[in-house]
DNA sequence: TATAGTCAGTTTATAAACTAAACTCACTTA
DNA sequence: TAAGTGAGTTTAGTTTATAAACTGACTATA
């Protein structure tokens, strides 16, 4: 399998990975969510390239992640908002986030935490099983795997 | 701020991706997740260039990810197996996995889920607060962000 | 009205990362 | 003895990423 064949794959984490694997795909989403929206914002946030910037953005466009929205014309300038496909997301990145926070050592202490809104409490996220209601852990799970 | 320095920025998201965010470390933590722990059963799967393949494994191995544990002497051979840090991975990938699953289109109707063996039925994760247990929508996160 | 500044790019040259294919080494099995 | 296996390493070539300068269509300031 080739990296651009990616999105052709049998499984849902390689078709996902075929739009969100590629280098600074995953930070320039992580802006998104911080409300980050315009080219020379996620530029001087990331020191990212603008010629891969550029190649991403218009990834995430084409994938519908994220979405055009003009917010002035002559000359034409867009903001580069999350679709719903792209808020759907949002799992993924709190687990990440958990993950980063609890896993990844010897970093200074963070300074970015989440607030639940409807609790008031700062946010410790966890997956659960929709049909129980438990919170799933790794040993309780089996992949089945057809074909 | 450049690739190679993301282990040292100021939140989880990127310290994570420093050690998860290149090319073909998702999909070599999914074999993981899958069973799979040998060099040719990787190569052989992922079609990844050898070479790649050895750096993200020491990778994973440096970043105590992955395990080494020799299966034979004279050669010394290793398989390589997922840490606890490694297994705390399982929430991203299944959140991953459902992202893929229901908002990537167009693709071939996948043949890889999960059971959740606790329960007994096919797994719809999703992501709940520890602290109220709802269910956590975007739209109820607001991210902290001091300093 | 000149001058500078902003925003979202594009261009170009250079550096780093990835790939395929062949090769090595220490064994095992037929 | 010859072939096979498993985990790499080497090499040469291709693809990506990067920094820095440039463009074009404006807007704000002196």
């Amino acid at each position: 399998m080739r990296w651009n064949e990616l999105d052709q794959a049998d499984c849902p984490i390689a078709r996902a990975l075929s739009i969100l694997g590629e280098r600074w795909t995953f930070m320039i989403l992580r802006d998104c969510f911080f409300g980050v929206h315009r080219f020379e914002a996620f530029q001087a946030n990331l020191g990212i390239s603008r010629t891969i910037l550029r190649d991403r953005l218009a990834h995430l466009v084409q994938a519908g992640i994220l979405v055009q929205r003009p917010y002035q014309e002559r000359p034409i300038r867009y903001d580069y908002v999350l679709s719903a496909k792209g808020k759907a997301l949002n799992g993924v990145m709190l687990m990440l986030g958990e993950w980063g926070q609890t896993a990844v050592d010897g970093q200074p202490e963070t300074q970015v935490r989440h607030r639940h809104q409807t609790c008031g409490h700062v946010l410790t996220p966890y997956v659960a099983c929709a049909e129980c209601g438990e919170e799933v852990v790794a040993k309780d799970v089996r992949a089945v795997r057809a074909g």
